[in-house]
DNA sequence: TGAAAAAAATGACATTGGTCACCTTTGTAC
DNA sequence: GTACAAAGGTGACCAATGTCATTTTTTTCA
């Protein structure tokens, strides 16, 4: 159980800081960051920000997981991606001057940290590694996407599933897969139904196993295979 | 026909700049471009670039079409987006540091320019509105991939011709579109035969014309609806 | 201009994966 | 601890769409 009392988080002691895209920064520069930032605590499946909305700033991800999804027509989600510690989500639409295309929602309490549009644009401005990094960062998103893309309209559910499962473990590490299976064929793209089906399946042949709610991967190498590529 | 003889084109008479990301040089940008740049004739089917290269610059739409795409992997191409005069294309694996995740190849003939990448990056260093016109154009197409992919797990394969037609219409504006049934498949994201079957349903329905390989969009209205939203 | 290649078109058929209806298990709140 | 809600799971069915085989039309280029 997290802290809830909404206290400051240091820059200096977040372990999800280092592998950030504010890993590099001097201690004057996370000191300054620690001074224009606010921290809270969200618990689980609470909207961070919602498609539609203008954005007002940055949230960074101290603790927790988050998902940023689309909706489709009928307001079905599509999950984009997953976050994780570490990450800082919600300045694309920051940049583009457009609403939010996407929403982001927790899938387990979290401690995020928040900076303002202004404070960050500032940031940016005075620090161009910080710039190059997040260009860099947005264009290789931009490259995921279109792999992401190609999955979709090529890779059958199964091919789709063991890809999901591989980039779920990345995101969860050493800890299990903790997703409903809502979410898992949202992040899929594919019916509830379907994908249940194939879980078993997938535990059948011993490569995934399966504790109530949680996901253990057993067999990275097949689940390779079956990805594809 | 364009011309063939890889004449210099000079960006202060090019049309397609003042839309582009170089639309708001001043006089003294358009001259400096102009120098270090250099132009070249493609016919068509002539690759730009290809997925797994690295890059060395980038590429400026003076004239005609690219379609921009990745591979599956069994080789099917997967057309993530078609550029017209005025786009410029290349740039995002030249911030990433990686190679192409993506192939570009014209469509028909065309006439591009070409800015090598340290010349384009020193651009980039000195002029801080075409920074954030880059960063803001990364942001934009980030947000229409993420509604990619939703379309491509939510939408029928009638629903995306649809929304595909609309996203032709503007691409080929005043023309009419002109692109092989496989292309227009592999931008669906369907099977040639599927593609040619529901052509052949707008048609019947009088949302669209074909003349022999050109198609001419007659109901804007009917297509919007059949995307959905 | 004519032959070969590429693209477009069509039909028959197979299959994936979505939908619906229903039941069971797990989690949550009083 | 019980009751209710949410999530997980299963089976039957079938529509959408992919595959394969074949023909026709268009384009290319020698």
């Amino acid at each position: 159980m997290l802290d809830k009392s909404h206290k400051h988080v240091s820059c200096s002691t977040c372990g999800a800081r280092k592998s950030s895209l504010f890993g590099s920064f001097c201690e004057h520069e996370v000191s300054e960051t620690d001074a224009i930032k606010s921290c809270a605590y969200y618990k689980k499946n609470q909207p961070l920000f919602i498609e539609g909305s203008f954005p007002r700033g940055v949230y960074c991800l101290n603790q927790g997981k988050v998902k940023v999804f689309a909706r489709g027509d009928e307001g079905k989600e599509q999950i984009i991606h997953i976050a994780k510690e570490g990450e800082i989500i919600g300045f694309r639409a920051m940049f583009s001057g457009d609403p939010y295309r996407v929403s982001a929602t927790t899938l387990e309490e979290c401690n995020i940290c928040f900076i303002a549009k202004d404070e960050f644009l500032d940031m940016i401005d005075s620090n161009p590694s910080l710039r190059n990094g997040i260009i860099k960062e947005l264009s290789k998103e931009l490259g995921d996407r279109a792999v992401f893309i190609t999955n979709m309209a090529q890779k059958s559910v199964r091919e789709r599933l063991a890809f999901a499962l591989m980039l779920l473990g990345d995101v969860y590490g050493a800890e299990q897969i903790n997703l409903t299976r809502e979410d898992m064929a949202n992040f899929v793209g594919t019916a509830t139904e379907t994908l249940i089906r194939l879980l078993k399946d997938f535990k059948e042949e011993g490569i995934i196993d399966i504790h109530t709610r949680k996901l253990e991967i057993l067999d990275k190498e097949r689940l390779y295979k079956i990805a594809g590529k």
